[in-house]
DNA sequence: AGATGAGTTAACATATTCTTAATGTTGGGC
DNA sequence: GCCCAACATTAAGAATATGTTAACTCATCT
């Protein structure tokens, strides 16, 4: 979310954070893309009247970026200036929010964009998951990298699944158990290691990064 | 609610359990700590002013037990000693009420502090932190200043995440043992320096201020 | 039955993180 | 301005988590 005013900002943050949101917050455009670079949000809230970079403009440079091809975005306008919502839309907005803001309904408003961003990212997960450089394939259990294609075992696409799954969240290694093994079976502790093992060894060594005393995660 | 003298414990439960409080009370710290243990209370009051184990002394053991991270802590003081203040603010309290005490403007003052904790357990944690250009994210554990991504241990990060919970907060050693070593683990006491080495080799050395003979805290 | 390959284990190697200890530096009371 | 306790710094090595390899089990296929 991002405003210049703070009054604005904390008063919307309070009541999204009180609805369990995760809120972040920036105050000027630079700072918005920043953060929003950085943490890839479900949702992106834009003030357009902002000095130096308005929201129109945050917008234009994001949806530049195709990781924010999906992403929503809405905007914060005062309704007089109506005519802003022409340029709001036409340069990739998804919505726009009139000030003066009710809680209620800015809160209700907030929830429905999201639920558009979820569908939106179910419809999308159809078997095929394309990142950094690797396709992966759920329905024939295989990688493609450089228009190879690499059979990987059960286990390992399971493995290589879960954490694409969530690219750059580190998984415990207890997640990872009771995500790829599920909460029954007992597996001696370096099972995990040798099946990261065997998966660099097939995808390569750089996609599967080792946090130490934390877990594994998926970086491009 | 803990004070040593009975005759204002019985006449500030009188006053809450007309409200409709559940109160407990102790008469001396000791007591005190070992309800509170057993009970987890949304409010707890402590009067300063003690033999034995004061409450700056009780509220500071609590505040050292993950499970009173979030609970309200309020002080008791005679007006004169103001001094107090600024030891029991700093030790973790959230408010303090000085006597000779009002009933009403008692009652509405614990009314008002347990609007707070009910507020305060509604929020969860976010897993992402913004403070003073650093983006701290739990859950890919990393922190990102300038678009860098700075990769920190799990000692490093777990040490960082606290002083950035509560950012001005100073935090005394003890505490910082005991939330990110636990009570268990003992160390020696240059570990905590090194760490704070560290992180300032990594993060920059301006963000971590030390508080000698007190502790350290996060600044902007 | 024998071959095959996935999954697991165990033993040992390696690497990073954490801690220690020795020594240097600071800041506030006197 | 001196002194001392509290902190800072550094490098070395202890502690741990992970990496690696090879061998073993077990099901499946031929």
């Amino acid at each position: 979310m991002v405003d210049d005013e703070p009054d604005i900002l904390e008063f919307l943050r309070y009541n999204l954070v009180k609805e369990g949101y995760n809120v972040l917050t920036a105050s000027n455009g630079e700072e918005g893309i920043k953060i929003a670079v950085a943490e890839v949000p479900n949702l992106i809230i834009l003030d357009i009247m902002m000095p130096k970079m308005d929201g129109v403009e945050v917008c234009r440079q994001l949806r530049n970026r195709p990781e924010f091809d999906r992403t929503v975005i809405t905007f914060l306008t005062a309704r007089e200036e109506d005519y802003s919502q022409i340029a709001a839309l036409d340069v990739g907005g998804d919505d726009y929010i009139t000030k003066p803001i009710r809680p209620r309904v800015f809160l209700s408003r907030v929830k429905a964009l999201l639920r558009r961003s979820e569908r939106a990212e179910v419809i999308e997960e159809p078997d095929v998951i394309n990142v950094a450089g690797l396709i992966i394939d759920k329905e024939r259990v295989t990688v493609t990298k450089d228009e190879e294609v690499i059979e990987l075992a059960k286990k390992e696409f399971e493995l290589l699944h879960l954490l694409v799954s969530k690219p750059g969240k580190v998984f415990s290694r207890e997640e990872i158990f009771n995500k790829v093994w599920g909460t029954d079976v007992i597996v001696g502790n370096r099972t995990i290691d040798v099946h990261i093992r065997k998966l660099r060894e097939k995808i390569g060594e750089h996609y599967i990064k080792t946090i130490k005393g934390i877990g594994y995660k998926f970086e491009f």
